[in-house]
DNA sequence: GCACGTTTTGCAACCGGTTGCAATAAGCCG
DNA sequence: CGGCTTATTGCAACCGGTTGCAAAACGTGC
């Protein structure tokens, strides 16, 4: 059924090696060699084992992609960008999904079966242990949307949250909003408390007093949701810089069903622009996570990390900058 | 770096036969041989190389997951069932975007490099094309959330399209709209047609009229919009039987900025029972695909393969049912 | 203690490739 | 044409495992 370099090498009466070098680039064969070889391999249909290669050059081309967060559309845009970004460069993602798993081992094990040449950890949840477990088993792993230089070691590309923070901050402020608050995502969510610590910090500056602060249980329109509505038991602050914009676009639904104008009353701000940010009807004002750049850089460093594995770790911060929609009122006029 | 089988053959001083089988289970080795090799493996960290045994067994746990639907959150869902249950087999998902791609060689050609003992296509838009091509290049193929006995060959699990065009037909003929319209997804789906033709022939059989026909470039908020606008410049129909729940949530927010309201003035009808049609402030009445079921029955089914690659193909089809919610009026009070 | 049937073990070949090295062929120059 | 350098080619060992087969070890009954 399936044709080895073997049957390829008598068919063409060469010998094995032949076949072999006319299939790796850089292999000297002279250009008779190369076009009998070649039309053997077409007549039988043949196309080199990837694995058995890998075997004897330590190569498999193989990328785990692992992430968490596969109830977030703004994943699946990430997803989309790095499946399409590996493939051009001729890797291939071998896709693993940690939701619920807490101990880093399991997957560790299971990727370093499959020899896969580096890991990208795409998760704006996972802890850090992840990322870490995969550089202590030697296996190179960039953490991407993930908490920006969680440890030093381990190659970091994503957004300053911290820096985040204070942009909504100054965003919410600059446009009058009084009473700020906080809605994060999960509370144990690698880049949450980086973000509140920059929304504090700014707020704490330009005012001298706290935001409110609360946490949704996940990153889902649900969760954001019932927060709150919970909230909304108690008189609502008047600008929400939320987790993320599932969050903010559940948050929305309840602002609304309980009869508050935004932004009239309330400003809600989000963070990502996730396609669904920009929907008509929606029209969330967000804070935007150069994704294109992330995954291109990501999958570049990839690229540099397989030819040079003890590189030296470093951190990829990219700026975020505020999409304005129709959530936040406008900024007052100058003057 | 990494540990061999021969170098833990060496420290627990046995054959590397004899590692070899204390990893498989099935092979016949003694307690003591068992105990003294593992706890060698445990010292020296080693795992086996999935990928060096596959060589041999011809079986490398690797399953290709071919999709071109990267930007439908819908499919995240699907995605997250696939990647969990694969893995719960002890399966590993090998994730090929195929967004653009005409020609099915490139990925028959890829997957084949890598040996996959399997190829799962879940996708409602690639062409038969791309399932058949696998098939003929000798590897298992399942064909999930496409067209219905697309070629009789190839192993097939979802919905029965035409049923579901019918379903629809009736459900919103039941509720008393009387000028009906399908507003499809791209007209070359494979999966378009089939509503299409049960759609009409069920109207053709109750009505006697046809219905009115449009189609959606992508299955995506934005083409459902814009085309729903472009319907608006003539008088709509009264309800609208769409392609899918993005498509449906398009449409409803180009109705709406219409000035239309729904249901009264218009109904619409989706189709999938994504996520976010429940989300509150959506509410869209849809047609819900048994997604779990159909994962995990097209799981079961390449387990089946799996063991016996030769297994006569068949069409697994599951039945799909209404959720109410609000974006069709009810149905009339019986009496 | 021996003969016999069963496990358990190791040897060696193999899976589908790659690669260092030596042998051969080709190219060049005088 | 011979001698030399350089480019091609094939041999054989190897990558990390698996497995058929025969030898060794074991357990049993007498």
């Amino acid at each position: 059924m399936v044709v080895t370099l073997k049957e390829v090498a008598e068919r063409a009466g060469v010998s094995r090696s032949a076949v072999s070098r006319t299939f790796t680039d850089g292999a000297s064969v002279s250009p008779k060699m190369r076009r009998k070889v070649e039309k053997a391999a077409r007549d039988l249909g043949y196309s080199p084992n990837a694995l058995a290669s890998s075997l004897t050059t330590g190569r498999t081309k193989l990328i785990g992609l692992v992430s968490s967060n596969f109830h977030n559309p703004f994943f699946l845009e990430i997803f989309d960008l790095f499946t399409r970004g590996l493939q051009e460069r001729g890797l291939r993602p071998l896709l693993v999904n940690l939701s619920g798993e807490t101990e880093p081992e399991n997957s560790v094990r299971m990727l370093r079966q499959y020899s896969v040449d580096g890991v990208i950890v795409a998760s704006s949840t996972l802890p850090p242990g992840f990322a870490i477990a995969f550089r202590e088993a030697g296996v190179p792993v960039i953490n991407a949307f993930g908490r920006y230089a969680s440890d030093p070691q381990v190659h970091t590309v994503g957004i300053d949250n911290v820096e985040c923070g204070r942009i909504a901050a100054r965003t919410l402020i600059a446009r009058g909003y009084d009473r700020l608050a906080f809605l994060g995502g999960p509370e144990s969510a690698t880049s949450t408390q980086d973000r509140l610590t920059g929304f504090r910090a700014e707020i704490a500056l330009q005012r001298g007093v706290e935001p409110s602060v609360s946490f949704a249980g996940a990153y889902t329109f649900e969760a954001g949701r019932s927060e709150m509505q919970r909230l909304l038991q108690a008189p609502p602050a008047e600008a929400y810089f939320c987790g993320d914009d599932v969050l903010s676009i559940g948050a929305l639904s309840a602002l609304r069903d309980h009869g508050l104008s935004v932004p009239g009353d309330v400003g809600v701000l989000g963070l990502n622009d996730m396609e669904m940010a920009g929907w008509a009807g929606t029209d969330l004002t967000t804070i935007r996570q150069p994704i294109r750049q992330i995954v291109a850089s990501s999958i570049e460093l990839m690229g540099a990390m397989l030819d040079e594995p003890d590189r030296y770790p470093e951190a990829r911060v990219f700026p975020c900058r505020i999409v304005e929609r129709a959530t936040l009122r406008p900024l007052p006029e100058a003057g």
